[in-house]
DNA sequence: TGTACATCAGTGAACGCGCGTTCACTGATGTAC
DNA sequence: TGTACATCAGTGAACGCGCGTTCACTGATGTAC
């Protein structure tokens, strides 16, 4: 590791980076389902077939890129919180969520490439670098909520949850990363994502825009309502 | 109006009906992108360019489709909540929510087509049959939610809301619908149909099964939390 | 009831398009002596 | 520094696929007298 790379090593390198970066372009300009090999090959000036010896397959091309978006959102996420103090969890919940809502409106062809209908034909790996890049924005969010659940009162439970009702992945990282707190906090991290997921959700996909003149005050008013009843005091 | 049809019209109907009901097929069993004319006229036994006597384009099938998705989920909200008391809101609520997950995950493909990305190289049109029904059931959930509203407390106000924060449309038809009622409540209507959207959205797309082992449970203590903070009394 | 004509659903072939993937090959770039 | 060889990125052509849409036509079904 560390070693220095040939040149051909290097120009490998670059050319697989600007195929992914056209096929980035394309999925921006219009949609998941343009990605075409060919039509990045034209716009490289080279023929289709040479794509072969840099990704394997259309799919692999795609994978790559699902985790690429994944790991810019969540990049820009901690880039965001960072800003932040460590302790003002309201406020780092109301930042996660604007966030969260103007990458998807602002991006959102990406927003659709890993939350919406997955490429036609295009059946996702399991395991793999965007499943790693996936599971680290899991973790970031989760933190996020496990911080609030360990600062608030909680109102009287209306649904019972234990560690069976999740997956064991899932309830195995949870519990390890946050030993001391339920499972219900684990089931309060999904609803939270489901809440700060929904308009959001709406919105890229057209069910808003004729509704709502103004989406943005919409939102925050549904993350202000999330955090009043995380049992937190809202910022400002 | 109500004239006889003669015989070949009586056939003109019932084809027209048989193609939309392949393309329904194909809907449920590959997705809206799979909806093909060419694979519609070989299962019916026909030439691919006798479709065109019945829709005029691919897109108007589609919009055929839409109209004719969004109509069945509406149906099966009214049928759903007729079998309720009109004054158990909470309930009706309830219902409503768990209906309209049911309806999602049992046919995540007619979700997808209704809520999700439009078909590649579809554009949706403006007005005509798709938009009247799914006006029908906004209408039908806005009133819900208004319902909810007027027997409610409401908690101090976090965020104002004017009608200009509204699409004129949208405004109107609430407003002509509940003229009691201040633009905060179309607020908490779209806000709600977000919450309702959210984990049902994740959960079609395949974001939830590995997290969690039983949605259903996840998504009642949801609503439960929802009609929670409309102020109302949680059913049971 | 029978004939002459009009309607029109469906045919079959074509147009032009784009796609992913494979493979024998060329020719420039690198390496070893 | 110069020659002989190996590597390997990229070519070009093909395979086989499916699609939406158009159009001149046939032949069965209906209608009018």
């Amino acid at each position: 590791m560390g070693a220095t790379l040939g040149r051909r090593d290097r120009l490998r390198v670059e050319t697989a980076r600007e195929i992914k970066a056209i096929a980035s372009k394309q999925l921006a300009a219009e949609g998941a389902a343009a990605i075409s090999l060919r039509a990045i090959a034209r716009e490289m000036g080279m023929t289709a077939g040479a794509i072969y010896s840099y990704y394997e397959t259309r799919d692999a091309l795609i994978t790559a890129l699902v985790s690429d978006v994944y790991t810019a959102f969540t990049d820009g996420q901690q880039a965001a919180l960072a800003a932040l103090p460590a302790g003002d969890v309201a406020q780092r919940i109301m930042t996660f969520g604007e966030t969260y809502r103007h990458w998807a409106v602002s991006r959102p062809e990406e927003f659709q490439l890993v939350y919406g209908a997955p490429v036609p034909g295009y059946r996702s790996p399991e395991g793999g670098a965007a499943a790693a890049a996936e599971h680290r924005a899991c973790e970031l969010f989760g933190d996020l909520v496990a911080a609030a659940w360990s600062l608030a009162e909680h109102p009287p439970v209306l649904q019972e949850f234990t560690w069976a009702d999740f997956g064991p992945e899932f309830a195995g990282a949870f519990r390890e990363r946050h030993p001391e707190l339920p499972a219900a906090a684990a089931a309060v991290a999904l609803r939270v994502w489901g809440r700060m997921h929904g308009l959001v959700s709406l919105e890229v996909y057209g069910h808003l825009t004729p509704q709502s003149a103004d989406p943005t005050r919409l939102y925050r008013a549904e993350l202000l309502d999330l955090i009043v009843s995380l049992g937190l005091t809202p910022p400002r």
